[in-house]
DNA sequence: GATGAATGAGACTTCATTCAT
DNA sequence: CATGAATGAAGTCTCATTCAT
């Protein structure tokens, strides 16, 4: 009878995001970029319309899932830099958390790409805040642990080697992955 | 006015389809899978009919690249087994030949991510072959050398992780690429 | 928490339907036939479920416009024919009466563009009323003031020269239109 | 045997992108700013994949279309005041290109109607190039003929009277427009 | 052999309209 | 009565592919 209140609207849009953002960063794993938005609202169980009524397009949906990843990885950097744990620690979460959350895999994977498959300029935006926010975080903790004078880039090196070990697993969609193994391979030096 | 002997036709298509293949490497690692034909064509320095006077059509074009790539990455495992080098200089070689020639990259690109962009069909036959072709003689060579029981998995990883890797500078475009590094780090252990 | 009475509810709905109207023709003026319900309701100043509240879709919604406007244009040409004003004074009054209700402008310029941009069918009924009701009672008066005997055409002409002019200053939203101007230029023989 | 030569591309572009234009002109009466890129494909008898082959979209098509007339209107105003002939003669003229030329008069219907369909941008720049290259130099007439010293707000009403007449008869898609009537009405006292 | 004009399937996106609250 | 979330029909536009020269 009365409309809904301003709250009731604003849980309803808040949980909707997330199923669409789950939704893409989903298809996105499956499809790549060619994922379409008929495939996001149908993973998402939604009509295609309402996909659009909450993201402009496919690139706003796309930026807006990989600034909510930024968000979650900077979170976990800081929170190891703060814990002080290892290295070997740090890539067993990263891989970890890839296989629970899509859309942070999705995250790593195109920063190692440079975000190649977005519109240029928000390419480039997206690849500053990567190395702002992930990569400097991490080469910190190699200068400080190793004295790595050039940790920027092994930094980056880390991160594409576990990268390209997990998307095995990922694209294989397979639940199993080892993370010991990976991280025996790519960080027995650490 | 002289019609051109056969010779000189073939030698003329062989010298085009090099010049093409070439130029859908460069573009696919650019663009990756939404690689515009005229892209490829401009990239050729040719009309984009002339891309298709070669190729039936873009999944063709991709096949043969791919295929291509398959003859000499399977000839190099051959020549690496024979000759009997260590698994460290198998990956610097790698990378080297990847920086050499996108269309190696490509290939091996694609098969870390499991042809996920080729059509399905397509995509299973390919993944059968890169298997077959690059992973399993890799992965007999780990057995012979450490004796390691999953050793197809680990030939995964250690290609996977090579290609995470040397992405970094491929997709950077940049004609630097330390070799050593990337394998001190992922191939210490061998 | 005491129910609304009859009154107090056809009240609010006679309220809420000015309100959607005019805030239609505002709509309508400034971006054409192309406004959006969304804009009406924002310009109405309502959410936009209620508009539909009231009106059953677009064109229900132009139709009222239409029909509205059509009865106050009526009434004035009787006015005007039953006072006997002149021409001119004619001109000058509906000058006005466009500044003041955009509703009324509406309906002369469709009426001139023969409703072209309505559903057919619409088109052609809107075009009967709008000359019976507006052509004709004008033609009528050029016809006894100066024996004109094509006084159809003439009344058109006289209609769509001041719609023509008046827009002018109509879709530059500003204040000002000299009336005085306009019915020199095009009256000037009445 | 051989591809065209660039002549040859050439004239075909030429000859497709008038073709088009007439296309979009007449449909433009007809629909609109609705007007659909199919029915000025279905127009011009050409595939609506041609239509986009030579513009990038619906506005670029109005733009190179409103640019067209306007180097039109430019000419025509410029050999009116060379060879000095009366308004009438001006209006004469005018309305009977506009009947030939359904691009030159959605010119100045649009222009008349501040481009207001258009998006805002576009609008203005246009709304500039109609004032300087079509207003201002009747304007400049009329300064000279009756030393009117607001000619350009006299220069706009003659254009927006003569457009509102015009379109009576445009819209009726009647061959027949009686120019002199119109001119009678409108510039008897030129 | 080489080219670019022409085309339409299919993806993207808008917006009128429905509907639950 | 009032609202905005949800939806899909219908339009816009891209790009792989065909074809005439």
């Amino acid at each position: 009878m009365t409309p809904r209140t301003k709250e009731q609207n604003e849980a309803i849009r808040t949980r909707r995001m997330g199923q669409i953002m789950r939704a893409a960063a989903e298809t996105y794993v499956l499809k790549g970029i060619n994922m379409e938005m008929r495939d996001v609202a149908a993973a998402a169980d939604l009509g295609y319309g309402t996909v659009y009524h909450y993201y402009k397009n496919k690139y706003d949906l796309l930026s807006d899932l990989l600034n909510m990843a930024l968000d979650e990885a900077e979170e976990m950097g800081l929170n190891y830099l703060t814990k002080g744990s290892s290295v070997k620690d740090y890539g067993i979460d990263l891989l970890r958390r890839w296989r629970k959350d899509p859309s942070l895999f999705v995250l790593y994977k195109l920063g190692c790409e440079h975000f190649r498959e977005l519109p240029e300029q928000e390419a480039k935006v997206f690849m500053e805040r990567f190395r702002q926010r992930v990569i400097t975080p991490l080469a910190e903790v190699l200068r400080t642990v190793s004295g790595n004078p050039r940790s920027d880039e092994s930094a980056f090196l880390i991160i594409g080697g576990l990268v390209g070990c997990a998307g095995l697993s990922v694209y294989r969609r397979s639940a199993e992955m080892n993370e010991h193994e990976i991280v025996k391979l790519l960080l027995s030096s650490f």
